[in-house]
DNA sequence: GGCGGAAATGCAACAAAGTTGCACGCAGGG
DNA sequence: CCCTGCGTGCAACTTTGTTGCATTTCCGCC
C-alpha cells in the first residue's frame, strides 16, 4: 500500500509538472487520491481524506479549481447537486462520456468507453452534450437478484 | 395582465385540487408563476418573485418540495449547481426530454419535442436517462452572427 | 547551495443556500 | 360554523463554498 502510494505520488508529480503547475504536498495528495480512485469522488470524500492529513479546506477547494482549469480533472454535477471529481482521461474537462448513477449504492461511474449519441436541433448551435444514466450498477443488480 | 393572472390562478387551483393538495395563496402564486413561465425558472427567480409578494422563504421551499413529490413540477440541476423548476407536462417528474443551456444568456430550455436516444449498457440496468446540451440558443445565435 | 519573487497555503470571517423545530393560522370536510 | 390537521412564518442552525490577507514554500536562477 505504501509503495503504491509512493508510485502514485511520482505519477501525480509528473502530471503536475506536465501541466506547468507547482508540486506541493496538498496537490500531490489530492492527485494521488484521485489516481487511486476507481470512480468519481465527492467533494465530501476528498475533504474527509485530505483534512485528515492536515490540509486546509480552502486549499483543497483551490487545488481542485486549479486542476479543473488545467483539465487534469473533470467535475460532474449529479442530481443531488453534489460535485464529484475524477481524473480526466480524455484530455479535456468536457463531457466526452456518459455518467451512470446507481440508485442503490448511489455511486457514480464514468462510462469511458461509451459515446454520447449526438442530437440535432433546428435553430440551435450545439457545442457540447452530457448524458446521465440512472439505474442499478452490476454489483447492486446481482445483489438485488439474489435477495 | 391582471386577467391572465387570474386565469392562471384558476388553472393552478385546478392542478392543486387534482393532485389532492390544499389550495393556499403561496401555492397558487407559485404555480401560476410556473405556468406563466416559458422556460424553467431558477430557485432565485422564484424566490425573488414570491418573497416580493410577502411569502416566506421556507414556505416556498416546502411548496416546491410538495410539488415535486406530487409530480406537478420537475427539477433540473445544471452544471452551475442551481435548481430550476418547470411544470411537468409529461405527467411524471423524470427526465423525459433533454435540456438545453445557452452559454451566452445562460437560459435553460426544455426540449419537449426531442426524445433522448437510448443507450445500452452491458451489466447495468438502466432505468432513466437525462441529457444536457450546451451551446447557443436561436436568439443568441442570431445576435452572434449579426455582430 | 542559497537567494528572490511569485505562487500556494492557512486562517478567519463572510456569504449563500437549504433545513429544522415550534407555535400559530387557515383550508376544507363534516 | 366548528374542528382537525395541514400549511405557514419565524428564528436559529447547518452546510458548503468564497474572499482578503499575512505567511510560507516552491523553484528558476545565479
Amino acid at each position: 500500500m505504501k509503495r503504491s502510494s509512493q508510485e502514485q505520488d511520482r505519477q501525480a508529480a509528473g502530471i503536475l509538472r506536465g501541466a506547468g503547475l507547482r508540486v506541493t504536498p496538498c496537490r500531490l495528495s489530492l492527485l494521488a487520491l484521485l489516481l487511486r480512485a476507481t470512480e468519481p469522488l465527492t467533494q465530501k470524500e476528498l475533504m474527509a481524506n485530505l483534512e485528515e492529513l492536515g490540509f486546509n479546506r480552502v486549499t483543497i477547494y483551490r487545488a481542485l479549481q486549479t486542476f479543473l482549469e488545467a483539465s487534469i480533472v473533470h467535475r460532474i454535477v449529479t442530481e443531488d447537486r453534489t460535485w464529484r471529481f475524477a481524473i480526466s482521461r480524455c484530455g479535456h474537462r468536457g463531457h466526452c462520456h456518459p455518467h451512470f448513477s446507481c440508485r442503490n449504492c448511489s455511486r457514480v461511474e464514468c462510462l469511458d468507453g461509451v459515446s454520447i449519441p449526438p442530437v440535432q436541433l433546428q435553430g440551435h448551435r450545439i457545442e457540447a452534450q452530457a448524458m446521465y444514466l440512472w439505474g442499478l450498477c452490476p454489483a447492486c443488480l446481482k445483489e438485488h437478484k439474489e435477495t
